[in-house]
Order: C-alpha cells, then structure tokens, then sequence
DNA sequence: TAGTATACTTAGAATTTCTAGGTATGTCAA
DNA sequence: TTGACATACCTAGAAATTCTAAGTATACTA
C-alpha cells in the first residue's frame, strides 16, 4: 500500500500542452513542473517513452529544429487524429473526475479526530 | 499506449465510502458501479486485496456479521487513523485535480477536425 | 435440482510510472 | 582549459496498481 507521488494521464496531459504550441520534451516537464507547484513531477523516464507512442499512435509529429546556439532539440507536433484523442481523452477524464467527486464529496472527515 | 479503464485511487474511494457507514466488500463495488453510471467499475480481484491492505495499515477494522438468511458478511469500519487518512488522500487528489485541470482547462480542441 | 446472484479469495498478467543510470552539448567561472 | 552545472534526450529494469480469470461457498428461485 505505498504511496505513488506521481502523475498519470500523461498522455492526456502532453496532448494538452501540445494542443496550443509545439513543444519539446524537457519544456512539457518544465511547464507541468510549474503547473503542479511542485506536489508532483513528470519523470523524464516516463515522458519520453510516452511520447514515442503518441508518435507510434499518429497523434503527434516530431521534427528537429536548432536553437541559435546550435542545440538540437525535437518538437512535438499534435496532428488532427491527436487533437480527436485529446477531445475523447478529455471527456473521460471529466467522466472520471465527476464520479470520483460523487464519492468524495459525500465523505466526513469527522473532527479532525 | 493501450487504453486502461479502470478505477485508480481505490484506496481514496473506499475510505470515502467508510466514512459514512461501515460497508462489505461486495457493497462498496455496487455502489460505485452506481456512482460511476457504468463507465468505470471497480473489479473484486481489485477490491479486495486493497481492502487487506487497508486493514495491515490500521485504516479499518472488520467484523463479521449474518444476515437474517445465515449469509456471513465481512464489514468494514473505518478507524481514527484512517480517518486522518482520508483526509490526507482528499487532499492530495485535490491538489492532483486542480492541476490536471489547470493544464487540461487551456487545451484547445480545434473545430473537432 | 439446476441456474443465478451473492460474497469472498487468489495467482499471474498487463499497464503505467519510476528509478537510476547513460550519452551529449552548451555555458560559465576559476 | 578544465570542471561544474544546466539543458536535452534515451533506456533497461523495478515497483506499484489494477485487471483477468480462475476458484470456493452459500442462498434463492424456477
């Protein structure tokens, strides 16, 4: 029964970021990093292998591009069949998000016994 | 990248459940089989190893009891300590929600291409 | 008495994420 | 120029969680 600190729905996630910019891949960590304060964090180990098969899938594109200091970096692109899988993903999450709070909401916490 | 529809944060919704009245196993998986309208379902090869779990760590303690037809049922009380841990749990999907949303919120869909 | 619903249990597989390394390049300070 | 650090990506194996697919046993009902 540990605990597991971490984020799921990556893909879910990522198909987010992507949805409104290309992005790389250390900049999705960057930017959820921000967005989740610090309570959870995208593992590298997980994102990469996450957005292979989003690439596998034909939800996104991948194209290199230097920056003016000559670094490569890969962004990500979302496609129109990734932007469809972003809508269903979402809803599902809503579904779940929804149910779970039916549950929850109902709960008492006592007096903080 | 295979779709998982499964109820995660078993532990939360169980604890939630308690929280109200002491509950059985198999009473717990119909009722939120009814919270969640079908969409998701929470298996017994799920439940129940969680529910040992549950009770290892000190967050409920079982009874047994009969029904005026001989069936024996195993109920589940909720502790002082899983109390607190129910809070803990709600506020760590709080946090876990209000994030997932801060970034699937921005998403945009497009004309549903 | 056969079928179905209730009620609980468990082993092994599947899925997802993490840990913990690795490689490589650019920047900046000593 | 050398070392430290941040950036950027990759991967194998482990860990955690849930599911599949059994099984056992009892009660109801047709």
């Amino acid at each position: 029964m540990a605990k597991k600190q971490s984020i799921e729905h990556t893909s879910l996630l990522v198909l987010s970021l992507l949805s409104t910019e290309d992005m790389y891949g250390y900049q999705m960590i960057a930017e959820l990093t921000k967005k989740f304060d610090n309570t959870f964090s995208m593992k590298e180990g997980t994102l990469y292998p996450v957005l292979k098969g989003l690439e596998n899938d034909g939800f996104v594109e991948v194209y290199e591009e230097k920056t003016e200091s000559g670094r490569t970096r890969k962004y990500y692109h979302l496609t129109n069949k990734g932007r469809r899988q972003l809508k269903t993903e979402t809803e599902t999450w809503r579904a779940y998000e929804r149910a779970i709070n039916s549950v929850v909401e109902r709960a008492v916490y006592g007096a903080g016994v």
